[in-house]
DNA sequence: TGCAGCTCGGGCAATTTTCCCAAGCCGGAT
DNA sequence: ATCCGGCTTGGGAAAATTGCCCGAGCTGCA
């Protein structure tokens, strides 16, 4: 089991951008009790340096290009149930963080958080707490409260590819990144469009936007 | 003038992730020369900051919530035309990036390169030289040279019927309001985007809305 | 066991997009 | 005066996408 260790925590970090991953990593082997023994930038690198490494915790962001984050979670939760896994994404809508959370993570930290409140975070999940920033408990209080946001009708699938062709992603380009058909892509599009009302595909990155599913 | 000092490069961190910032600084810090003199996490402050530290370089995300980051480099640049803005950003659309050279940006590197890349970018536009990451020298070059900048080559219909495109009009609608026929529509439609390089229709409403030309 | 919902794609008519083209208008350059 | 170039407006036709229908496999849940 992955109990903490004396010599402290070891720490997997996947993230798309190497830049990132070096902050990171200088941030938290600045604090003495973590340390970093890998690192990934996809879903499969991740799943193959956990089974090597078995890291204490995974700090990991789930906005890659390829497979989806959230099946990189469910990959290695399944070959260890132990596993803690702590999301750290820039996005903060209600649906990507119930999604997460039920697909096996531990905790849900956003990149506007103080690196102090991520650092405890990582610290919190190692005990094998459950942990998450303000801002993310917020979203998840205020979506207990209302009738649900225009998202959350839809499925992870659909958050996925409403989220990369907000982006600006082609048609084809989606298809290529998530291993599917242009033609599943294509009517996932308009799957998207009729179940949020969207009558435009500018109306959907408006609320793609509007949602904190892609910045502009 | 920012001449670069014997004692290095200055640098002003502009992202609106607080352990993004962090991270960056650190790797930054460990360069020798280079040093990170103020941080901010919004177009406002990014502007104050400027004014108070006059950098030599600007390293800024423009993917940032509320003001566009493009204003805030026409902002930097209209009060100091000296000014050397590094755009560094997650988005590699090649209507972003010649949006942001006509924002007056010196540089423009993604968080896909490597970290190396990315100093010596900051060394480059230091040097007052442009600098652009291999990825964002790809897609301009795909682009070809067709034309100049992103909005500013657009005629008074064109802007207008962007607007409403962006603001969710659909085709119709569009030609009802303007009292043209819909393939007229259609027509402006495809030659905006071929105009801006935006492959996309939600490219487009990206640029409009990083143009200020609507809000999201 | 069965239902419900997600995921994935085929089919096909209708529409839209993509280009190429022409014509009228207007301002500026020659 | 004349011509050039750019804006505005639209036609046309092939290519692509959309809108909507469908079925099949899978998973979770009752």
């Amino acid at each position: 089991m992955s109990e903490v260790a004396a010599t402290g925590i070891s720490v997997l970090l996947v993230d798309d951008h190497p830049i990132v991953r070096q902050g990171y990593r200088r941030v938290l082997e600045s604090q003495g009790d973590l340390h970093v023994v890998a690192e990934a930038d996809n879903a499969a690198d991740a799943y193959g340096a956990f089974k090597t490494h078995d890291p204490d915790v995974v700090l990991m962001d789930i906005s890659m290009p390829g497979a989806s984050g959230l099946e990189a979670i469910r990959n290695i939760r399944a070959r260890n149930p132990r596993a803690r896994i702590l999301v750290f994404t820039m996005h903060n809508e209600a649906v990507l963080v119930k999604a997460a959370f039920s697909a096996g993570a531990s905790g849900f930290v956003t990149k506007s958080s103080a690196p102090s409140a991520v650092v405890n975070a990582i610290r919190s999940v190692a005990r094998g707490e459950r942990a998450m920033s303000d801002d993310i408990a917020h979203v998840l209080a205020e979506d207990s409260l209302s009738t649900g946001s225009a998202l959350d009708q839809l499925g992870e699938r659909e958050i996925e590819i409403l989220r990369q062709f907000a982006g600006g992603a082609t048609t084809e380009e989606i298809a290529t990144h998530l291993n599917l058909s242009v033609k599943t892509v294509q009517n996932y599009h308009y799957l998207i469009k009729t179940k949020t009302g969207a009558r435009t595909d500018a109306q959907l990155v408006r609320l793609a936007a509007a949602c904190g599913l892609t910045k502009i």
